[in-house]
DNA sequence: TTTATTTATTGATATATTTCTATATTATTA
DNA sequence: TAATAATATAGAAATATATCAATAAATAAA
C-alpha cells in the first residue's frame, strides 16, 4: 500500500528554471561531493581540515569542492579563527540525497 | 509546523555507492535532459520524433540523450514499427525533479 | 526492390570539469 | 616581526561532455 510517485506534474518548467535546476544537480553529481555532504549531514558544521581528513583528499582539491558548493548555495561558511567551517545551507542537498538512497521513490 | 528535514543519516554510504548515485545525478544534470523528464512524466511514453519535436533539439542529439538516459536505466526503450517508444523507467527521475521542483525540503 | 521514414551511430570539434603543483592569503603564535 | 597553521587561488595537464554533420541501420510503404 505505498504510494508509488507523488505526481506534481502541473505547468512546464521554464528552460531558465531548468537550467538552475541542472547547475544544482551538476554541482551534487561527484561522489567525492556526496560524501562531504553526507559527512556535514551527519557531524553537522566542521573545518576544512576535519572534512579533507574524512573524505581523504588532499587539501586543494578539498577546498575546491567546498567552494563549488558554496557558490551556488548549498553550502555556507563562516571564518572562526583560521578555520572556515561550512555547513549544509540548503535542504535540496540533503533532499536529493536522500532521493537516491533509498531504493525508489 | 512543517517538518524541515526528514533525517535519514544512518551508515556511511561506500564510495562505490556514492559513485553509482552521482553517475545517475549527472546524466540527470543537464536542462535539456531534465525537460525530457518532464514531458515523459506530463505525457507517458512517446516516440522519439515527439520528443524532439516538444523539446526542439536536433534529432541527433535528441537520439543521444535519450540513450545516455536508457543506458543507466532510467528511461525504458520499446520498439513499435519504424519509432521507438521511450518511457521513465526509474522512479528516482521523477522523485529528484520533484525534490528540485518544490522551493526547499 | 526501391524509396521514404524513423532512429542510432560515428568522428570531429568545442567546451567544461577534475586534479595537480605551486603559491598566495588570512589569522595565530612565538 | 618571523614562523606556523589553515584555507584559497592560479595555471597547466588530463579527462569528460556536448554538439554537429554525415552516415548507417531498421522498418514500412510503394
Amino acid at each position: 500500500m505505498t504510494r508509488k510517485t507523488i505526481s506534481r506534474a502541473g505547468k512546464p518548467l521554464s528552460i531558465d528554471l531548468l537550467e538552475r535546476m541542472a547547475d544544482i544537480l551538476k554541482i551534487l553529481a561527484h561522489a567525492h561531493r556526496l560524501k562531504i555532504v553526507e559527512f556535514l549531514e551527519a557531524r553537522g558544521a566542521s573545518p576544512v581540515h576535519k572534512i579533507m581528513e574524512e573524505i581523504g583528499l588532499p587539501q586543494a582539491v578539498t577546498s575546491q569542492h567546498l567552494n563549488q558548493m558554496r557558490r551556488i548555495g548549498l553550502l555556507s561558511a563562516e571564518r572562526r579563527g583560521q578555520e572556515v567551517w561550512y555547513a549544509i545551507a540548503d535542504p535540496r542537498a540533503l533532499t536529493i540525497l536522500d532521493c537516491i538512497r533509498r531504493k525508489e521513490s
